[in-house]
DNA sequence: ACGGACATGTAATTCGTTACATGATTTC
DNA sequence: GAAATCATGTAACGAATTACATGTCCGT
């Protein structure tokens, strides 16, 4: 759901066949995405379904197939730029599931859990600063990219330090008191089989 | 690829036909994620077709039909575990996209895409700190799952911050000796037409 | 008698992605 | 003459999602 209108937009900007497509973006966003051609001419050929796009019949004498916007094509572009993307409440996160699972499940100490995840992602963040370093020559997209990652990177950590600290408080809590963290809380299924 | 994993684990962890699984998951994660039922059912399908999962035969004199894992449904469960999640380095997100492709090409300024972007993101927080403020009764996954969508809002508007210094820093720099920072950058296309 | 929770599924769509197949032109 | 680049596409898959269809059981 992004490639899709960024093709919109370079085409918009002068891009006009498949394979300018996918080099024109490569070089919008500094290969930081890397895309195969396939998916443009699929992308292409939907957006020509749904009337965003249109091809003037058959290829011409160099065997391209230009393409340009229609109206609805411009719309849907101009809608896609003025509406901001929204983080939906319920975006998922393959992190958080999978610790939110560990936490709830018997499977595996969620602690272990959340503390491999976090070593992963502190080598990580490790190895995008160390291209971050080295990107000084190289375009801004790609420059901007890595900062994204990084900064993504660091608020899993963040959340992840958090967990442990919020464990830890629960699992103290809970041993003043209730003695089993961990198992299962018994509010799904074992409804009274028949 | 997520979900089906998350209900390998809680089959494990005795959970065992399709509509229990499903409130398992609701439960174990807070509702965070809101998930159909129908999924649960072909992901089922999905993960017996490929042998990590098996059902005997037809449904039970209740009409249900439980489904327990098979020793190679138990390994891919453990690999889920033991296997971090890896930020991979190509990470596709719609935000960066949208604001690489609008500093790249001249459908809109980019500084506008930026900061729309960074005033809908402020919203963003604002509500989820809200949700959090009086979320003190809720289960403690949903609790998780606030802190997780606070820090990611928060570090998407670092990142439109950082962006839109560097494009302030480029575009003085390139006044100074080229006039046109946002023009194509020709490095794509008009290569040459027979 | 009705609604809601319980329970199972199918059909269809979307977007992204990969692998494959084909051929012309350019460059070394 | 071989390899890389340019250029087009198809087939098929995976995962998520939505909408639909069907039926039981329980409580009020």
């Amino acid at each position: 759901m992004a490639v899709k209108d960024a093709l919109l937009a370079l085409l918009a900007d002068g891009a006009q066949y498949g394979y300018q497509l996918k080099s024109a973006f490569d070089d919008a966003t500094g290969a930081a995405w890397p895309i195969n051609v396939g998916q443009v001419y699929t992308t292409l050929q939907r957006h020509e379904r749904d009337g965003l796009v249109e091809a003037d019949g058959e290829p011409d004498e160099d065997g391209r197939r230009p393409y340009k916007l229609t109206a609805a094509g411009r719309e849907a572009l101009a809608e896609w730029i003025d509406t901001p993307i929204e983080q939906p409440i319920a975006s998922r996160d393959e992190v958080s599931m999978k610790v939110l699972i560990a936490v709830a499940t018997g499977v595996a100490p969620a602690m272990e859990v959340v503390s491999h995840q976090r070593v992963a992602a502190m080598e990580t963040l490790q190895s995008f600063t160390a291209l971050k370093r080295d990107a000084h020559a190289e375009p801004l997209a790609w420059q901007l990219h890595l900062d994204r990652l990084v900064l993504a990177v660091e608020s899993e950590i963040r959340w992840l330090d958090l967990v442990e600290q919020r464990l830890a408080t629960v699992d103290t809590e809970s041993t003043a008191s209730d003695a089993k963290p961990n198992a299962q809380k018994n509010s799904h299924g074992q409804r009274s089989a028949r």
